[in-house]
DNA sequence: CTGAAAGCGCTTACAG
DNA sequence: CTGAAAGCGCTTACAG
């Protein structure tokens, strides 16, 4: 039972289970890894390299090896933690990578900071051997930044702000995905439709917009800059403007429906709705965008515009893979062009039929 | 701007940074490392030497470095992804590790996978050099399968489901918790409590129940075993439970207050009672366990029973931190002792006082 | 079929 | 103040 009492003891190396087999070290490492190299070991060798290096528990030291190799068989992740927190979107997101990077036999490690600009050199500086490739996760850099990045290490964007030379990006059609939403809520009978929007700039929230506009567009309907609220994509932010909007227009009539520009902004609205006695969905119907787990968790159940946000991170990990192993085998050909995923509107309680009534801000 | 062209780079070596300064490999090691051993760089050469590495845009190469000094600066966080899903008590820990580990200087490393009991050999094939020590979130393992773990690494357990030798446990008093929430509700009224929990075995949830019966127990309120609903720690399972509950409990009265073992098992409730029309909390109210970020998100906010989760994740780093140094240098000391953080009660909108009137199941 | 040698990129004593 | 040597644990040719 007091197996564990002699803590200080060093991990077996090659050396060890070589001598405990009476082999050489070299000829242990052919037996493990089966190469198919020259060495070819005879079945009685291997079977007794086998035993000693499980006696020992042998497990060959991966910075050894990632120094020979070139590999370390990890990927990073490289995200904003904005107010010190990971957020449902990123959480999505880093499901489909693990999954996907464990399907390629890879683990991921996280690296967070709190400003892609200011911090650039920790992305830089995690490219020192300890990963073979960097996903960065809606990456907020001026063109001549991300030229800085190292060149021997391969990087894929999701959701990037704009196009960077070099790194391949994986988005979806936002834009279509705001107008097919608005276009919904249109064909349910609402008129005055509120959109709570990214700050602007962001080329997230511009699309959004921008399909909130061609929406309205498309069924003739005059757009209200009144009802342009813009926010940041927190669900603290969305509370806020929403509550602030409210307090300055008093007695105004509500907005028969709410376009949002992610799933954390509908939250912080529907939280500032409830504090005022605003019943969701019967008085007004709302919907966020991305279709992250807090979508489902909300009462009534939040309708969303669904980007795959787990497919998507699982497709870094593979676009990356493919070109971790071109700079590495001249074979392989390299992955350059962009990969864009359709989103489609989700209706859930949150959205019903306009009732005509129009209720007035409290 | 052709820059990242050159994509099949090799990163530089300090032999490359000492060829453009003209001094050898060891003087730039010393001159960047600022090592007080014998070598004492003059400031001429220093200069010289830095500006070679920066011109080479040097990083040194972390797995030769781990090679010789036997640390990666990696911790490694060994998680059951259930449902393929990172859940939400997952993410509040992850939050905490990540603070803390980057207070250290380590980078954090997340291994997944569907059992412990049947994937151990996964966690301990991670203690290969790749990380410095472990962390395992909420681990469910037999004490002799705990005792296969390799030695020569550090463990540390968040919520461990029984006392595993030489595996440090943080946790929380979960039990007096739960017993204070339970006391909170019949303080404000209520009488006939539910306590929907977690499965049977699990020492959480055998806290919880005790927790809950203690309190009823305080109260002079006898238990009704009907009352005692046994579910999983997860929404979907919330859900069923309940619907299960209410699909054979028609006509009969409902309860006036539900305490949950769990946030997602609260939210799951709330769908459940939401779809049947009950409404939360002017007929029934409720509460989960843990404070996780979803607590805040649903409509009405859900009291909650807070662990510090997040703090607890960032402890467990501080403590595996310790033990790493101490098995390192025989100087410093080690930590065995179990961490044990206090719960508290967080009243939000979904409890209300008890209206004195009981609906039925309807 | 198997071993001795060289080298991955670094650091740590040890000489000058 | 600085360099040559050895070694961390592994793999990859190259000899036998």
């Amino acid at each position: 039972m007091n197996v564990r009492k002699k803590k200080t003891a060093r991990a077996a190396t090659l050396a060890d289970v070589g001598r405990a087999a009476g082999v050489s070290a070299m000829a242990v490492s052919a037996a493990l890894n089966e190469t198919r190299t020259s060495a070819r070991i005879s079945e009685l060798t291997r079977v007794k390299i086998l035993e000693a290096a499980e006696a020992l528990g042998y497990r060959p030291n991966v910075a050894a090896r990632a120094l020979v190799k070139r590999r370390m068989n990890t990927i990073g992740v490289s995200v904003v933690w904005a107010d010190d927190e990971l957020n449902n979107y990123f959480v999505e997101i880093f499901n489909g990578i693990i999954e996907s990077s464990s399907r390629h036999g890879q683990n991921a490690t996280v690296f967070t900071f709190h400003n892609w600009a200011e911090e650039m050199d920790k992305v830089s500086s995690s490219c020192d051997g300890r990963i073979d490739g960097m996903i960065l996760v809606a990456p907020l850099l001026t063109v001549e930044l991300a030229a800085t990045l190292p060149n021997h290490t391969p990087f894929v964007a999701l959701h990037a702000n704009t196009e960077y030379e070099g790194i391949v990006n994986i988005e979806s059609n936002e834009e279509s995905g705001a107008r097919e939403m608005v276009n919904a809520m249109i064909s349910m009978g609402h008129r005055r439709i509120m959109h709570v929007s990214g700050p602007r700039g962001l080329v997230g929230a511009e699309r959004r917009i921008r399909g909130y506009y061609a929406a309205l567009n498309d069924a003739g309907i005059e757009a209200d800059p009144a009802l342009l609220v813009l926010s940041k994509f927190t669900a603290a932010d969305g509370c806020r403007s929403m509550l602030s909007w409210l307090k300055s227009n008093k007695g105004k009539p509500l907005p028969d429906a709410i376009f949002c520009a992610n799933d954390a902004i509908a939250i912080g609205c529907m939280e500032a709705l409830a504090s005022m006695g605003v019943r969701i969905p019967d008085e007004v119907s709302i919907c966020g965008f991305d279709d992250t787990l807090a979508a489902r968790t909300t009462v009534p159940q939040l309708s969303t515009v669904r980007q795959p946000l787990r497919m998507m991170g699982a497709k870094a990990v593979d676009v990356l893979m493919r070109r971790i192993d071109a700079m590495r085998d001249k074979g392989s050909e390299d992955m350059t062009s962009p990969v864009v995923f359709d989103t489609s509107v989700v209706l859930r309680g949150s959205i019903v039929k306009a009732s005509g009534k129009t209720r007035l801000v409290p």
